[in-house]
DNA sequence: CCCTACGGTTGAACCGCTTCAGCCATTGCG
DNA sequence: CGCAATGGCTGAAGCGGTTCAACCGTAGGG
């Protein structure tokens, strides 16, 4: 039934190059115990015979893998490949490999990657949850795998951490729109599962408490954080009586607000004008869109690369049964304005 | 020095369920060959000591790997993660997972990606090529690893392959170009490694011999198919003495052309009225640009699914011994037209 | 009452590699 | 010349699973 694999050993290099399979592995391993006319034969059998490692059985003899795993929650959005990114920068002259596990948005698929790089006893794991980090990562630790979660903040959890202070982001962006004289603001975001979510929301009721009784946030609910589900909150947006309809938007990030701004633009409303519109992420694209959209940028490259960090940090305390303490960086957030964003016309005059 | 490591195994689950191994490797492979009772004692110490499988050892005896890789080379563009979520949505209900390599432009990064893949001895690979696929592929095939290539045709190639026509997409762009009486064009693409970038190119002069002498396709090279190349190549453009300047620009993919655009937005040249741009892929972000841009579309997610198809077809002919015959899909690109190109003003009055 | 069939289980071989004790020459030193 | 040290290599154990022949009861058929 099975086809023959006709797969080539080392016991076949070993053959070839008329040595005992112990010494290819030292050929590999170890060169300098191998004499030099040795190490030429055998690296000559590897060539011929095309010989590449079986990782399942080194790993499963040396007990350790030489990848690591990031499971990001949607690698569609930028904000994510460019941790991604930073991590590899990091990662790539170390002789680690990452491998990469989108969950996409969704919660079985991301304890589906979960469960398969423990299974496949990755070195260590970075890992930006959608739904609750909760028991998983302490299993992983059993068996020992170093975690650190990456875009959210864990004070005193025990793993380490790479956050942006959210909240402050949240506090920001609406701080922002209130200096431009909006009291009627629409929070636009979901689903509130998300911690970053919750937190920019948390954040903006903050700054928009400021204002008393006079400031209003409305809230409106998105299934996912992409361009489609905030063209569609556009269309709730617009629906909405001339007098009621908020004055400005804070997307929970620029996937949602670029969606937003699409929706606004086929239904003839203009930004900033009519409405004023910001973001959050600071996305490359966001700088590009129809309106340059005012954002809370992120520092994402640096997010992955210190994230990358802690895990190596880890990694090597655990190898060398040293004590380790846990870390949680907080990066702050940064108000980028661009043209997406202007003063309200209820404060027009005054 | 090396830490305690006290993972479990499955020795530990037997003994806590008081069966052999074998059983407890039954009760997970062929949970009908286990009483009841004794399945349910096994999934009950499994759960106690929190047991997860290992497979490397798993691999190393079944010979068989649960996951397919796939090797893109550039994560952070978005035409690419759209392939990946077509082929996460095809492989997810096959109890398969994917396993996503970035290549990120660069050569020596994918040759590392193919290898660690191969060294994991994955059921088979969908592989986006920056260089050449040559001897590669045929050297993962030895290994009984079939691979798929995506978005580059591959005619008569011994692999199967998903591609849209490059040479028409190029034709039809600035067939477009030309139809609205532009006759002094540049093409932005680059680097000239990648098939792709070619073959757009050659579709490119293709369209424009139909001007016979009097059309001109200036040629800029980039170093990376991303927004900043884009930027850059616009800076040169626009150094350009007035009257060399082309009227259009075709770039080689939407980054480009975003970052062209964004160069040119600052230099206070305006598209479509000073110059046009028409990019290539389509992707979400080109029709949210600041001038929606014209481009030449791609069924990204299709490629994507069809490419998990082809391979998944190829895997099970293995398995089962039966004859394969490769085969190569190729789609047809469509021109969409939005407010980046216009009629050219050398034209007007005529 | 013996023989066969069969469901349920065991035990050991084995996958391809790493690791390490041990072997054999050769060399250096007293 | 004897002995220890050293360099280069071998051989076998073992990593944690899967798989399969063999085994053991019990039940059913003749």
């Amino acid at each position: 039934m099975a086809s023959p694999r006709p797969s080539v050993s080392m016991k076949d290099v070993a053959a070839l190059a008329g040595v005992s399979v112990g010494t290819v592995s030292n050929v590999l391993n170890s060169p300098a115990l191998v004499s030099d006319a040795t190490r030429a034969r055998v690296e000559k059998a590897i060539a011929k015979l095309g010989w590449v490692r079986n990782e399942s059985a080194r790993q499963l003899r040396a007990g350790r893998s030489r990848s690591i795993g990031i499971v990001v929650m949607d690698v569609a959005n930028p904000f994510f490949t460019d941790i991604v990114s930073g991590v590899e920068d990091y990662v790539h002259n170390l002789g680690y490999s990452v491998q990469l596990g989108n969950s996409a948005q969704q919660t079985e698929r991301e304890a589906a990657h979960l469960k398969l790089f423990e299974q496949h006893r990755v070195r260590g794991l970075l890992f930006a949850p959608i739904s609750e980090v909760g028991q998983r990562v302490v299993e992983l630790r059993r068996h020992g795998i170093p975690v650190v979660i990456v875009d959210r903040a864990a004070k005193d959890a025990p793993y380490c951490s790479v956050a942006v202070d959210d909240v402050e982001g949240g506090r920001l962006a609406v701080d922002h729109l209130v200096d431009h004289g909006h009291c009627n603001i629409a929070f636009v975001g979901g689903p509130m599962t998300i911690q970053q979510v919750r937190d920019r929301h948390f954040g903006a009721q903050l700054a928009l408490s400021q204002l008393g009784d006079s400031g209003h946030l409305r809230t409106i609910a998105t299934a996912r954080l992409d361009t489609g589900s905030g063209a569609v909150a556009a269309g709730d947006l617009v629906a909405l009586p001339a007098g009621e309809r908020p004055t400005a938007v804070f997307a929970a990030n620029d996937l949602l607000a670029i969606g937003l701004l699409q929706g606004f633009i086929t239904n003839g409303i203009s930004v900033p004008d009519e409405i004023s519109l910001i973001g959050y992420d600071d996305i490359e694209f966001a700088a590009a869109a129809a309106v340059p959209l005012s954002s809370i940028r992120q520092p994402r490259h640096a997010l992955g690369m210190r994230a990358a960090e802690l895990l190596f940090a880890e990694i090597e305390a655990l190898d060398n049964d040293a004590p380790h303490e846990h870390e949680h960086i907080e990066f702050r957030p940064d108000l980028v304005v661009r043209r997406s964003t202007s003063r309200c016309k209820c404060d027009e005059g005054r």
